[in-house]
RNA sequence: GGGCCCGUAGCUCAGUGGUUAGAGCAGGGGACUCAUAAUCCCUUGGUCGGAGGUUCGACCCCUCCCGGGCCUACCA
């Protein structure tokens, strides 16, 4: 038995799991899934990302502090990865007294290697954000083409490059203050000196994809490595630096020490010994993640675990990234699908499987083809698997499955033996051939049933053994197929426990045929995708295009939402409680004795009317609102007040008292129209 | 500006320095009716992005070009 460690990267906490973070989660659950099923031990751990620049100007715009947007979005993407299924044995966070600890175990053993040095860097510094500045996170004018909105580095417009100081025009991609130099010590690691060990790791042992080995042996190995800067000045959202004051560990450099402080959770709550997982050759590390963030992994990482003596990963399992439709997620296009709409739409075994049949070993792009996608899950999923147990299973539901396994042509029997190559497809990554390979299983089962006909069978009561052993053989070629998916579909491995009453719990179990026990009564494991689904979901992710230069005009204050953050998600079901109506005031009358209320009539159209308390008075004149257009609430709870019942609620923004702003739909809307 | 990856049938992808380049889906024809318009049988379809080169021989190696995607820009 094996004894595994698993990491996925760790998203930051500055944005929602999307469909392109999906294809990493996704491809590391299946494996951990696989690795369980096998019977090896195997533990995986992740935790959000939260230190750095952007969190902290996120944080300041917002007008809460870091810890809380960190803790809201945490919370966020545990929802996104549970509705996924997406099982972490421990989900952690950068900002963790373990982490603390681990950063500083893994620095005071650079120190002591000598690895450390300083060096004045000079940087461009927000004076008004308080912070130093990427190139990247400056704009202004091409000094070349003069097109506006161009980054600190080069044009987009017309190629030209420069740099920041050029520009014409240069102001904050933050706050719009124009930047100044500065000057600052950083801490650099010399990792140049761990250049022989660094060739040799990354060269030998088949710790890497062989692309990857490649690249980095033709892109940094072959001159020398630079220093890595990873000291940051205050002001930064992270872990201060305990023999520099002032200053602070660089996001990236506390961010895989995540993987360990993540474990460590586990650890201390299983009563293990984090040495053992850590520390000794006897548990394999494997990390998954994207291209972009390679040489994180594959040259700083085992520098810092190899100087501090701490075990280097197995494998590093790098993946291509995610594009649509051929073309890279767009916002506009609403083809930069959140996993929270998603799931609003569609069932997260779809996607499981989809990514499934397309992963493989390497580092190539994935592509999410829409129309692919709803052919893929309706031909693989429901005609050829789910279609087996659906054709097969109310024959026997009355005798259950035969107390022997039949001849079967010896179909079962091939389709355990293919259990190997499957198992030997998931073990390496290679999902799509393990996918290939099970859809053949289910081809020749259906080839199978037709053959054996049992709609035939059923006619003639002196088949009726014959019709149970039929079924007995679709039903367990269905089983071991749901078996070989376990990975990939876990709730459809439940359904199938239920379905024959015996729990799948092993990959062993797809190798010996299910006898004599009773089957259920069948019902749909899955539906089939309908077009209109996926568009709907294109649709609820689809943004109108910012216009760049129309949007930097606009100088609205960040008070509004910092006086009122944004609240936790709402799922699409949780929305569709509330019914949102246009309606007509029809009668607007003052409350004497009240000193807020004005009493409303509304029309929803035709005879249908709500009589509603608002607490308005003082803002709108009676007269003025008859007649006039409102969004309401139509399917309020009706409430006592002093002077009535008020059977809704109508729709304004702004922060009370003199601030009020009834909404009002555009020109067109009808009284009674559902708002969507 | 530097670099990486990809470009094989309508779509998504396998594929090996060597006989007639494969699969699934889609398309066409037929069968069946147990099943979520599912299934089964047969079948159309590719000058392997383009141009050179190496080789007895290249889709697979080299060069250049074109197209697509991505990373990075001296805090790699």
């Amino acid at each position: 038995m094996r004894q595994i460690l698993v990491t996925s990267a760790l998203p930051y906490a500055n944005g929602h799991i999307h469909l392109g973070h999906l294809v990493e989660y996704l491809q590391t659950d299946i494996w951990v899934r696989f690795q369980k099923l096998v019977g090896n031990r195997c533990v995986y751990v992740c935790a959000d990302d939260t230190h750095g620049t952007a969190i902290m100007i996120s944080a300041t715009q917002q007008g809460i502090t870091e810890e809380e947007l960190i803790a809201r979005m945490q919370k966020a993407h545990m929802a996104d990865f549970a509705g996924f299924d997406i099982e972490f044995d421990n989900y952690g966070s950068t900002n963790s007294p373990e982490n603390r600890e681990y950063c500083a175990e893994i620095w005071s053993a650079l120190r002591r290697a000598g690895l450390v040095v300083e060096k004045e860097v000079t940087q461009l510094y927000d004076p008004v954000a308080g912070t130093f500045l990427a190139d990247r996170q400056v704009k202004g004018t091409c000094p070349k083409c003069g097109a506006a909105n161009q980054y600190g580095d080069n044009c987009d417009k017309c190629g030209a490059t420069y740099s920041p100081s050029e520009l014409k025009n240069p102001v904050s991609a933050f706050t719009g203050a124009t930047p100044e130099n500065r000057s600052a010590n950083h801490l650099f690691v010399n990792i140049e000196r761990l250049r022989d060990f660094l060739t040799e790791w990354t060269q030998k042992g088949d710790h890497l994809q062989p692309e990857v080995a490649n690249y980095l042996a033709g892109h940094f190995l072959h001159e020398p490595l630079r220093d890595w800067d990873v000291s940051r000045p205050a002001p930064y959202f992270g872990f201060e630096i305990p023999d520099s004051p002032g200053n602070y560990w660089y996001v990236w450099f506390d961010a895989p020490i995540g993987y360990m402080a993540s474990t460590r959770q586990w650890c201390d709550r299983h009563g293990e010994n984090f040495d053992d997982w850590w520390r000794s050759d006897k548990t394999e590390i494997h990390h998954f993640l994207g291209k972009d963030i390679t040489y994180f992994h594959t040259l700083f990482w085992p520098a810092m675990l190899k100087t501090a003596k701490i075990s280097l990963p197995k494998k590093v399992h790098i993946h291509g990234f995610l594009t649509v439709g051929g073309e890279k997620m767009s916002k506009s296009k609403g083809t930069f699908v959140r996993a929270a709409t998603y799931l609003e739409h569609l069932n997260p075994a779809y996607l499981r499987y989809y990514y499934a049949s397309k992963l493989t070993a390497r580092v190539d792009d994935l592509d999410l083809n829409l129309d692919e996608f709803v052919a893929k899950i309706n031909s693989d999923l429901v005609g050829k698997v789910v279609n087996l147990a659906s054709r097969a299973a109310k024959f026997v539901k009355k005798t259950g499955l035969s107390a022997a396994y039949p001849d079967d042509g010896g179909l079962f029997r091939q389709a355990a033996a293919d259990g190997r190559t499957i198992a030997e497809a998931y073990d390496e990554c290679d999902f799509n051939r393990a996918m290939r390979q099970i859809m053949a299983v289910a081809d020749r089962a259906n080839q199978y049933v037709e053959h054996a006909q049992p709609w035939t069978l059923r006619a003639d009561a002196a088949q009726a053994q014959r019709l149970q052993d039929v079924c007995t053989v679709a039903l367990n070629l269905f089983r071991q197929i749901v078996v070989y998916l376990a990975p990939v579909l876990p709730r459809l491995a439940d359904q199938t426990a239920e379905l024959l009453n015996r729990p799948i719990r092993h990959w062993d179990e797809s190798q010996e045929p299910l006898v004599g026990t009773p089957v259920s009564k069948f019902t749909h494991m899955m539906k089939r995708v309908e077009p209109k689904q996926v568009d709907a979901m294109i649709a609820a992710s689809a943004e109108p295009e910012a216009d760049n230069a129309a949007a930097a005009t606009f100088d609205d204050s960040p008070e509004p939402l910092a006086d009122e953050p944004l609240t936790g998600v709402c799922t699409f079901d949780e929305f569709a409680k509330v019914d949102l109506r246009v309606a007509r005031i029809v009668a607007a009358e003052d409350v004497p004795e009240a000193t807020k209320l004005l009493h409303l009539t509304l029309s929803l159209g035709g005879e249908k009317r709500l009589s509603v308390f608002a607490g308005i008075k003082g803002v709108y004149e009676p007269e003025s609102l008859v007649g006039r257009l409102v969004i309401c609430v139509a399917n309020l709870a009706p409430r006592k007040m002093k002077f009535g019942t008020s059977e809704g609620m109508i729709a304004a923004a702004g922060a009370g008292g003199k601030e009020i702003y009834l909404l009002s739909p555009d020109e067109g809307a009808k009284p009674g129209q559902r708002v969507h």
